[in-house]
DNA sequence: GAATTTCAGACCAATTAGTTCGAAAATAAT
DNA sequence: ATTATTTTCGAACTAATTGGTCTGAAATTC
């Protein structure tokens, strides 16, 4: 019964992922995530308490599977180097099809809502530590000089952040491929020890 | 100045044109309309007398370019069997990116707006018209021997019609493509004179 | 058959959407 | 310059929609 209403629960989550994806969080209706779910109106309301507690639901677990595939792709290499290119390159595709996360901070209004401004902020904390650990292994195998690994790993996560917008916004992909490549490279010829 | 009121006009269809196409009719706004041309929301009404209104000029404008197209692509053809055949691909291919013409007609309430009844009418009329002048032309070529080409023409783009809506909505496009490519065998065995 | 869970439907309050209007700006004509 | 015309838009109105609540009853479990 209540393993019941958990499998209930994560259905309208995919189901409400994929109306948020579609038309953003204020133009998505309970009517249709409770109809796409074939349910009533107020039965979504037994399983969540507002439409915003349904994206919170949907956000957190599209980051979860963000932060859980950016695991598994890193853990497949295993030299620094080879971690933060991967890292990069992964991160800066995946972000493209992250819908619901980046319709919700560019797109909406919905900006204000504190809620994301606070998973924003976790998860830049884990990125943070990913980059962080990677910067230090790679000091321990020698293939990195950095004094502060911590500090770096800020400095380079904020960088790729600088690049994200006009990543996604601008449809010239081409160019700004180059410029992540041209960042990179230049990343590592500052970063590798010679 | 009257021309200029001209070229805002096409400029507000094609801005709005997008925003249906993306949102559909009722998820569009007139504030959105408003925004993307960079205007006051009531400014578009000096303009357009209603949302309503905007819509009609989108999908007629649509509607103007899809027989434009057809045409082109039919003149393109002397033989009334190529012809024939163009037709149906064309017009077949051509509805899947046809957008805001389906995503009216399927998706919203919108159904019920009686305007899309009648733009729909007219142009089934044209296009029966047009399928009525090919037969004709193949049976002056004694290509074709039909009885009444205008009662083959209205067969013909009632059945075309039929097969619309499985097109559109199935994805196996394989299969279908396979159906209509039997359906125009078919037609063609039973039409072309042997 | 009592207790609990599930949920459709009516309902409400608040927001939002479409539309109107009058007057300010901008532009063209005299 | 002054007037006439076209274009823009803020403000206000109203109708519709939406998120959210409540109720009661059907279904399920105990």
């Amino acid at each position: 019964m209540v393993v019941q209403k958990d499998a209930v629960r994560s259905e309208i989550i995919q189901v409400a992922s994929k109306i948020f994806t579609r038309f953003g969080y204020k133009k998505t209706t309970m009517e249709e995530i409770a109809l796409a779910s074939k349910k009533g109106k107020s039965s979504i309301y037994y399983y969540f308490k507002s439409k915003e507690d349904i994206f919170r639901a949907v956000v957190e677990k599209e980051a979860d599977e963000l932060k859980k595939d950016l695991k598994k792709e890193i853990s497949a290499e295993s030299d620094p180097i080879d971690q933060l290119k991967k890292f990069i390159l992964f991160r800066m595709h995946k972000l493209k099809t992250l819908t619901n996360f980046y319709a919700a901070l560019k797109n909406d209004y919905l900006v204000h809502l504190e809620f994301i401004q606070n998973i924003r902020k976790k998860y830049d904390e884990d990125e943070i530590a990913i980059v962080t650990r990677i910067l230090e292994k790679g000091v321990e195998k020698e293939e990195f000089v950095i004094d502060d690994p911590e500090l770096a790993a800020v400095a380079l996560v904020t960088a790729m952040k600088g690049l994200e917008l006009p990543l996604f916004i601008k449809k010239e992909h081409g160019r700004i491929e180059d410029r992540l490549d041209n960042l990179i490279k230049f990343l590592f010829y500052g970063l590798v020890k010679r």
